[in-house]
DNA sequence: CTCCTCACG
DNA sequence: GACGTACGTGAGGAGC
């Protein structure tokens, strides 16, 4: 009997996009970006290489998108709209697909007017006629629709291969993903539509909904058939309302599966590759790995790391400079088998003699928690190099006297044998967001340093840089996928999720090893593929002089916290919570009803339905607009319910996020509120703050301002609070070069009445008022309807005021130009002290999208300066302190222009003197400015004091 | 989980 | 011709 005939059909369009993202970003001899294609050819050869394996392909074909139009556009001309075009650097890719193909030998199918898609539902059905077993080379959730179809009597089956992942994907995988058979598959991906292909589905349905739809309901024709019968709710109407959309995308999801086949079967068979094509393919691109691989004869290429060194991929790329650096090795694949668990002290002290050998050393802590300052430290891992990772646990094991403790080294003796080797100045630790590791060590005296941090890296080169939402961020998990091409364990995966979730000192020590050692193998191999391109990218000096040297510095800060008085903060929100409940009853009364005045949606109804008042505008999703703007517009018309709310919503904004958080969040061991702080949050470089954000502690409203009272200095001492005073206007005029602007700051001027002065040629409060609005406006990228709408003017008006504002500060308007010209040519902006913000979405082909990228663009160069001078100032600080024998002042919060520090009394006007001194100095000497930084002081008892 | 709203610079 | 309108954040509550 002829053995089973195997049939692979690889999905190739859809997994060029996937390897772009996914791989780094390599260039061959010539200068052509291959990365995809390095990523694809090594794909291929796994495949032809399982030939003769069980469950290998005994036939494989390549099917490609032929044209980016198909049937489809004639059923429904919005089909694949609102794709953005693939990255310039992929472009050039698309054809080296084919001819990597071709190297192969294998044959490659593609139709026009048909997609890639009903092609390989074509030939997996008539393969599956004849009896094949059928694998789908692809994670396109279109073709889980295809998943466990099999032929008349059953011979021949369908699964698909996630070849990234390294996964089947099988009727189970698929009714995990989608919750039902695949079958079904289409009825639910109707409903919830598909953003990348434009299929419009049904708006308010995402997965969730659709699924559980498609589970009470049968089919999609059930789910609209009952809709009338549904309780009322915003989805039984938009399931009424847009039902044909619905069956529209029914249709465009369906796979057409009888299309003319234009190769026959039989000839997709598998046979031995002839080498001279595929030599000579691999030797132009410069696959000099694979080409080795191919001279042994035999044996599939291991994951790639790393080809050539990154280098940068800008949108004008240049080819790579003649003579740059060599190639680095490839790494082995990760093996978690090969990792080990360290449970007595030589084999620790064997671990930390190698490591100072090694000179060199990634580091990871495992905790019980989040909290760095609270967390409880469960154990340690360290890399010394691919693959050669321990984990040593210090914390593990029952939490009470009955359960076992696995055998390990008691904490304070490990930390004894490690504290010389992570305050080693001979040796590097290497981190991924290091900040954390060294606030857990520090509370266990030891004092980390020297130190690189992978993420921090990551982020110096790549802010924003992502495409199609993927892939933009900085987590270890993202990283690894795209510079290693591996798929890390999660904490997810070990300590499970919600209730369920374990402590990490429980997790068994088998599991609790693969996972941590593999966090510090994999940050010591990012370390290996980023660190070399900070110098490549121009990403050296932001790194080494503005965010390294601020990791200690802000762990520092975060250690310190700030006091809080609890009583007071108790006593305002019971005050809160008295006004709460009378101005609740005054606004039942005044509605005729009792609502809840915190739905948006019943105020909503109660302001417009039932109370009649004009005005009520509804948004996309179909419910009316409560929020500030609208109620100040409906109290000016004289509805007296309206100043209720406002108040209403501002007393309980202010209780349940300030006043009851903040109690909670005052940490037991310390007394003090530990802040954390991102140094990756934010685009542009400025930090952010979380858990709690004290970056947004009330200020504008007095009674606001009664919270940051709750802040106070440590008996004896006293809060300075030290702000930059126009930062972002100064840069502003200093980057764009504005005469008349420059001068007010030199003269030390109200810059916004001097702004009055220029456009309307007097100064008083109105005017005042409107040139703030516009000097704002101009730093966040301005449209004459924006402006318009918060003048209070029409458009044309506000087109005036923007054409004067540029007549009389000519320069503005050039740095716009240049700034909007940069990003769009290389894709990036960059501050004054070269940090980079990328706007992959700058050519978008969405207007509202592409608008947006500018707007971002031409505030990110101002807003980022900013950030970086006040990082200098910061990393700075404590080191000029000391000098001036002020060692004991304690820097404790960053709220962007400004520092908050806790000091004695008696210190005030010696510490101002060098606060002062160090933040206006911040610039220099790197950059000179033309225009003076301003920097106002106040101090007191409490922070609202200090202002 | 997503939306709306609102606190800050 | 429609779109949606100032940049950057984080958090809480409601409602599905």
């Amino acid at each position: 009997m002829e053995p089973k005939q195997h049939l692979y059909l690889v999905d190739g369009s859809a997994y060029i996009f996937r390897a772009y993202h996914r791989l780094p970003p390599l260039t061959n001899p010539a200068g052509t970006p291959v990365g995809a294609v390095y990523g694809y050819t090594t794909m291929l050869w796994k495949l032809a290489d399982d030939l003769n394996k069980a469950d290998g392909p005994t036939h494989l074909a390549v099917i490609l998108d032929a044209s980016s139009v198909s049937f489809r556009n004639e059923i429904y001309d919005q089909y694949k709209a609102n794709r953005p075009p693939p990255p310039e650097d992929l472009v050039p890719q698309f054809p080296l697909i084919r001819d990597a193909t071709r190297a192969f030998s294998l044959p490659c199918i593609e139709e026009q007017g048909l997609e890639a898609d009903d092609l390989i539902a074509s030939y997996a059905r008539a393969a599956t006629e004849r009896g094949w077993d059928v694998t789908i080379v692809s994670s396109d959730k279109d073709l889980m629709q295809l998943v466990g179809k099999c032929s008349k009597g059953g011979a021949g089956c369908i699964d698909m291969l996630d070849t990234m992942k390294n996964q089947r994907i099988d009727v189970a995988e698929v009714e995990e993903k989608f919750g039902v058979a695949p079958e079904l598959v289409g009825d639910v991906l109707a409903l919830m539509g598909d953003a990348v292909d434009n299929v419009p589905g049904i708006r308010g349905i995402g997965p969730k909904t659709a699924t559980k739809l498609i589970q009470e309901h049968g089919t999609l024709e059930g789910a609209l058939a009952a809709a009338p019968s549904m309780k009322p709710s915003k989805m039984r109407d938009s399931l009424i309302e847009f039902a044909d959309m619905a069956r529209l995308s029914r249709v465009l999801v369906q796979l057409k599966e009888d299309c003319p086949l234009p190769m026959p079967l039989d000839d997709m068979k598998l046979d031995a590759i002839p080498p001279e094509p595929l030599t000579h393919f691999l030797s132009e691109h410069g696959f000099t790995s694979l080409l080795k691989r191919l001279g042994d004869g035999r044996g599939s290429p291991d994951r790639p790391t790393q080809l050539n060194p990154a280098k940068p991929v800008t949108a004008g790329a240049k080819a790579a400079p003649a003579g740059g650096r060599a190639p680095l090795p490839e790494l082995p694949a990760i093996d978690r088998s090969a990792y080990v668990c360290v449970q007595d002290e030589a084999a620790l002290a064997a671990w930390i003699d190698r490591a100072f050998a090694a000179r060199m050393v990634a580091i990871d802590t495992e905790t019980s928690a989040l909290d760095a300052m609270r967390a409880d430290l469960a154990g340690v891992s360290l890399a010394l190099g691919p693959n050669d990772a321990c984990y040593i646990p210090l914390g593990h094991g029952g939490s009470d006297m009955f359960s076992d403790r696995p055998v390990q080294v008691d904490k304070a003796r490990a930390l004894a044998l490690l504290r010389p080797l992570l305050e080693s100045d001979a040796v590097l630790k290497i981190g991924q967001n290091i900040k954390y590791d060294i606030n857990v060590l520090a509370r266990h005296g030891v004092n980390v340093a020297p130190i690189d941090d992978t993420m921090i890296i990551s982020f110096d080169m790549d802010a924003g840089r992502s495409e199609d939402g993927i892939g933009g961020g900085h987590g270890m998990d993202e990283l690894a996928m795209r510079h290693l091409a591996h798929t890390t364990l999660t904490f997810k995966d070990i300590c499970g999720t919600g209730k369920k979730a374990i402590p990490f000192g429980e997790v068994p020590l088998d599991r609790a090893t693969q996972y941590a050692a593999e966090d510090a193998d994999v940050t010591w191999r990012l370390h290996r593929v980023l660190k070399p391109r900070l110098a490549d990218e121009g990403a050296t000096r932001v790194y080494e002089r503005v965010d390294r040297p601020l990791i200690p510095v802000v762990a520092q800060m975060e250690r310190h916290g700030i006091m809080v008085d609890r009583e007071r903060l108790a006593g305002l929100s019971s005050t809160f919570a008295d006004q709460i409940g009378a101005l609740e009853a005054e606004i039942h009364a005044l509605a005729g009803s009792p609502f809840t005045i915190g739905s948006p949606k019943q105020l909503g109804d109660v302001l417009f339905d039932k109370l009649g008042y004009k005005g009520g505008k509804k948004g996309k999703t179909g419910q009316y607009s409560t929020d500030q703007s609208v109620l100040e517009g409906l109290a000016a018309e004289g509805a007296p319910i309206a100043n209720k709310v406002l108040e209403y919503r501002q007393l309980s904004k202010l209780r349940s996020t300030y006043t009851e958080a903040l109690q909670a969040a005052i940490n037991p061991a310390t007394g003090r509120v530990h802040t954390s702080y991102s140094l990756v949050g934010a685009q542009t470089g400025r930090l952010s703050s979380t858990d709690p954000n004290l970056q947004n502690i009330p200020i504008r409203t007095e009674i606001g301002r009664q919270i940051r009272d709750c802040f106070v200095a440590a008996p004896g001492n006293v809060l300075l609070a030290a702000d930059y005073s126009q930062i972002e206007l100064r840069l502003a005029a200093h980057m764009a070069d504005v005469p008349a602007l420059k001068d007010a700051f030199a003269q030390g001027e109200d810059i916004h009445a001097r702004t009055a002065q220029e456009m309307f040629g007097e100064v008083n409060r109105d005017t005042r008022g409107r040139a703030k609005t516009i000097n704002f406006a101009i730093l966040y990228g301005i449209s004459r309807w924006g402006l318009g709408g918060r003048l209070g003017v029409p458009a044309d008006e506000a087109q005036a005021m923007i054409d004067r504002y540029f007549e009389r500060f000519p320069g503005i308007q050039r740095y716009i130009h240049e700034t909007l010209d940069q990003v769009r040519e290389q894709g990036y902006s960059e501050t004054l002290f070269g940090r980079k913000t990328w706007f992959p979405r700058i050519k978008s082909g969405q207007q509202a999208e592409r608008q947006g990228s500018e707007r971002a663009a031409i505030n990110a160069p101002i807003q980022g300066t900013a950030a970086d001078i006040i990082k200098r100032a910061m990393a700075r600080m404590m080191p000029a302190l000391d000098a001036a024998g002020l060692g004991h002042v304690r820097m404790l919060l960053q709220v962007h222009d400004e520092l908050v520090f806790e000091l004695p009394e008696g210190d005030v006007a010696a510490a101002s003197d060098v606060i002062r001194a160090v933040m206006e100095g911040a610039a220099a000497p790197a950059v000179a400015m033309t225009v003076p930084l301003g920097v106002e002081i106040g101090f007191g008892q409490s922070w609202g004091a200090a202002h």
